[in-house]
DNA sequence: ATAGTGTGCAACCAGTTGGTTGCACACAGG
DNA sequence: CCTGTGTGCAACCAACTGGTTGCACACTAT
């Protein structure tokens, strides 16, 4: 179950990269599922920012609308899709400095190792 | 010895977040360090774009720029700024899904366990 | 019916970003 | 001396981004 690895890795790092949208995410984390409008009385910006950023965290599976009563849309955090970055994270730290990375620079005519 | 972990997480996402420069760290990472020249060689654009980038990569520690003979400049892998937006991942996912957020759910007046 | 609250969509705007071209400079070899 | 190669700097450009405002729509309550 990898729907490409690479592309999740890439829309979680696009979304936390931004410090409104962290802001975001701390602020539900501290306060738990909230809606746009319950953002906005929270952050320094306008509710129809919060909800675009909430649009680009959803598509990142970062959060989940859940749709409530009165067409009020409460939004959850996902962690799963940050244990997916971790991985890929993990795989480049890994092929960097792994054995190949020597082998690569032996081959280059650098005696790095022994 | 944290220079502010989430500095360093932030550069590291915005520097991941790039196609291109995914590809130019992945051609270092295959062909060992490089000069940009070398790697304008190796990918489908201009060796000025190429340098952007490895000023961007290296201002986030991701690359080391090693001075050679004859004014080259090679650019090597350092993968020590990764482990960092790891552990920053790691954080935050503890601090979402932990047992802090089932603590939040519970003073929010929902009995998500017990 | 109408007012109030909450959401979604679209237009618009300024600043950033990824890319290009062009040029100046340093240095080794003919 | 010049020519070739490699680097750095600056200007410029199109596209994207983060943010705003304005408006239309849905639904509840008075």
């Amino acid at each position: 179950m990898r729907p490409d690895m690479e592309a999740v890795a890439e829309q979680v790092f696009t979304a936390l990269a931004d410090p409104t949208r962290r802001g975001i995410l701390a602020a539900l984390a501290a306060g738990g599922p909230a809606t746009a409008t319950d953002l906005a009385a929270r952050l320094p910006i306008s509710r129809q920012a919060i909800a675009k950023h909430l649009a680009l965290l959803a598509e990142a599976g970062l959060v989940t609308a859940e749709h409530g009563e009165r067409r009020r849309v409460r939004y959850r955090l996902r962690s799963a899709p940050m244990q997916v970055a971790q991985q890929f994270l993990a795989a480049l730290a890994r092929d960097w400095d792994g054995p190949l990375a020597a082998l690569k620079d032996h081959l280059d005519g650098r005696t790095t190792s022994s």
